[in-house]
DNA sequence: ATTATCTATAGATCTATAGATAATGC
DNA sequence: ATTATCTATAGATCTATAGATAATGC
């Protein structure tokens, strides 16, 4: 059945790890419902039946998707934690900084982690993960408000209101408004005073 | 063909409205592609074959909704505007206020438009009414930037940081952390810093 | 005669699998 | 003998249409 096939025989850990590039790319740009296996499959050089060998399904591919980067990111924001000796506003803007560091190298990854965060395809092991990250930001914010450096609101408000305003930056500059240096260095001080006590 | 039909008559603009109203809840839910056509015909409780008289695709169905709800959030934010006796400090609380109002009364229409906001399947219409509501808030910004009333950021980083905000907070909610009248009021102080010089 | 509605379905698309091919390891 | 890969496709699902039914208006 397979007269022309060229199987080009390659590390099936580089083939996984194509499968789950190309899956970021296409699950950011058009959503779960909106990219198709064969798509992934092409976008990533392998033939169509490759994935279902690395994944069960592709409720389990974007999952694996999700779990990879949701990981990576709080590794990226939070590792190493920021110089507990720095003031509260230090902290808060090295936070930040990483932020928009973690958004210019991985711009797919940033729009994944948000349109996906609620989808009903999540499985338990990816809501977890989600909320381990939650939960250390929520540390971080408590001991803030211990020390009275930072605004007295129920940890969560907090962290939602700034990822917030960071994700609208976030999809303006997609909508074409760029934001230079300059800009989110600035966008940090506004972000500082919706924390600030 | 149609043996059992019974073929109710009624005003075709109720049917034209039971399928808006099913499709906002079902692409508010689900999104655009993780929608089906026939599962709207069925919210709706009218025939499939009805959503293609009265719209030509499912894109123009989407549309239609993007429109609707697009302009009825304009009109219930700005109109009427917000007093211009009052300080730009009042004047941005009312319409953090109206944000919520707006979200309690239609809760569906807030995650719609936000899902939908920037899908490709939008129409030039829909564009020009997403920007034109843009452009209304920045002339706002603007007029509160002259007095010194608001910080003096490019107004539309001022607009995505807000909204981006409420919207985050809207999300923390369906996720489980209500937010009662009184934590709506103190965010309110929370994104009135973001904007305040 | 026209208009609105319905059900049934043709045709397109998408997911997941079957089965062939080739490379590697025992 | 096992494992990874491919292409082709079965079966499910989804969009959009065809064609029947009934109500309204001239």
């Amino acid at each position: 059945m397979n007269i022309h096939s060229a199987v080009v025989t390659r590390d099936p850990e580089i083939t996984k790890k194509c499968i789950l590039d190309a899956a970021l790319a296409l699950f950011a740009e058009r959503g779960f419902h909106g990219t198709n296996v064969p798509d992934v499959a092409k976008t990533a050089q392998v033939g169509a039946g490759s994935i279902y060998r690395h994944f069960a399904d592709k409720v389990a591919l974007v999952n694996a998707v999700f779990q990879q980067w949701k990981l990576r990111f709080t590794e990226e924001l939070l590792s190493p934690a920021p110089d507990p000796r720095l003031s509260y506003e230090d902290q808060f803007r090295e936070i930040w900084a990483r932020l928009w560091r973690f958004y210019r190298k991985h711009p797919q990854a940033t729009i994944f982690l948000d349109v996906h965060a609620h989808g009903d395809y999540l499985s338990d092991e990816s809501r977890k993960i989600a909320e381990s990250l939650e939960s250390k930001f929520e540390a971080w914010v408590r001991g803030g408000q211990k020390q009275g450096a930072l605004v007295g609101a129920r940890p969560e408000e907090l962290i939602a209101m700034v990822y917030g305003a960071f994700i609208g930056l976030v999809k303006m500059e997609i909508n074409g408004q760029t934001m230079s240096a300059r800009h989110q260095e600035s966008s940090g001080d506004c972000a500082w005073n919706l924390v600030s006590p």
